[in-house]
DNA sequence: GTCTATACATCGATAGAC
DNA sequence: GTCTATCGATGTATAGAC
């Protein structure tokens, strides 16, 4: 009613606190919906249940997200940003060995401390939920810092990457799935991380045939 | 009509027809809901549309299986049966790396072919879902026959063999959620077998370590 | 016995009143 | 900006037609 006879150009400061105050709620409705999610599964998310714990309508939430999906893509988003801060702080460890199992545990921490963000970030489960460009940046930055990690030391074969992602999302999976809350695959990372190293940096023996690359 | 008069205890021949029948029909339903979960995803299942598949409507589903979770938990026994039987024929193949390698591409090659199937055997993606005993019997079943081959080429120790399941699901996760369709872990196969089989079985040569077992 | 029509609660989503 | 009312679709229960 106030602001309509303005500019639209120059964002007065009413538009300022306006704005601000949207990203708050949006950012409740967003800790809501993770609380719920972490409860009852991911799939199981309801926009009614949603709504009454942030003391609204269903309906209302539309203000702030175009659709259930949208939702869920603003939480991908948040989930990898939230990787990205826990994996930024531990990339300047110096010996290898100790880097990457320092990667792995973090990784693994993360990934398994939360399976519903695990479900949402790693497996395509949602029927018809696809996240956006703008979601899926954070992402491929955390896949380009991965490289530089092991870039650092000496890891620099693409292959050597891929594999690298397989190994801690196997033994995540392997652990979410087959002994939740347990430590039965955890109590491997340390192995997994020797057995790799060997493979694709053989250590001290010259001995290593090096023909293809 | 006709059979009310007869005893309860011997299955008369008609009987035994109608059993056949109605198995015949939950197979054909069963089918239908592959077909569905495979166009539109495991959790889009819709019991009308299933029903349409089969010439019915909805309710009639219920003749046959009195949820839709007793028809996931029906798919996923039937999982774990086609799992068990692409896996018996692997069972006999003389060289460790040879054994390793064949076990390896065929269950990626199983878990990749269909990801749906794939998601509700191994990721608990569906609110409420859980596999009955009966149902879960077949994969308990099959771990063992894993066990089993690779305790035939010396590999005994519990940890070696949740590390080739991590291994194996690793790869397959990272294929169907990164590049789906094609080969980008498929190609690593080769190299994790022999990745794996360096840290649980060092070849020839005499120095291994063997402290604790 | 098999299947249907009908009904109900709940879901995501939209329209319009205030 | 939030509400009520409502829509179509969903899973499911039940009563009854054949």
């Amino acid at each position: 009613m106030l602001g309509k006879a303005q500019n639209e150009a120059p964002p007065s400061i009413a538009q300022d606190r306006r704005t601000r105050r949207r990203e708050a709620t949006k950012a409740e409705i967003l800790d809501a919906a993770w609380d719920l999610v972490r409860e009852h599964g991911l799939a199981a998310l309801a926009l009614r249940d949603l709504a009454a714990r942030v003391g609204m309508r269903a309906p209302s939430l539309y203000q702030y997200f175009d659709s259930k999906h949208a939702i869920y893509d603003a939480m991908f988003a948040q989930g990898w940003r939230q990787a990205l801060d826990a994996f930024i702080t531990d990339t300047d460890i110096p010996g290898t060995r100790e880097a990457l199992l320092y990667a792995a545990r973090s990784m693994f921490e993360f990934a398994t401390s939360d399976p519903a963000r695990n479900q949402l970030m790693f497996q395509r489960t949602i029927p018809g939920f696809e996240p956006s460009p703008e979601s899926y940046a954070p992402a491929i930055e955390m896949f380009a810092h991965m490289q530089d990690l092991l870039a650092m030391h000496g890891i620099t074969d693409p292959d050597a990457m891929d594999l690298w992602t397989a190994l801690i999302s196997g033994l995540t999976s392997q652990q979410l799935a087959n002994d939740p809350g347990g430590t039965r695959w955890e109590r491997l990372i340390e192995r997994t991380v020797d057995m790799y190293l060997a493979q694709v940096a053989p250590p001290a023996r010259p001995r290593q045939r090096e023909g293809t690359k």
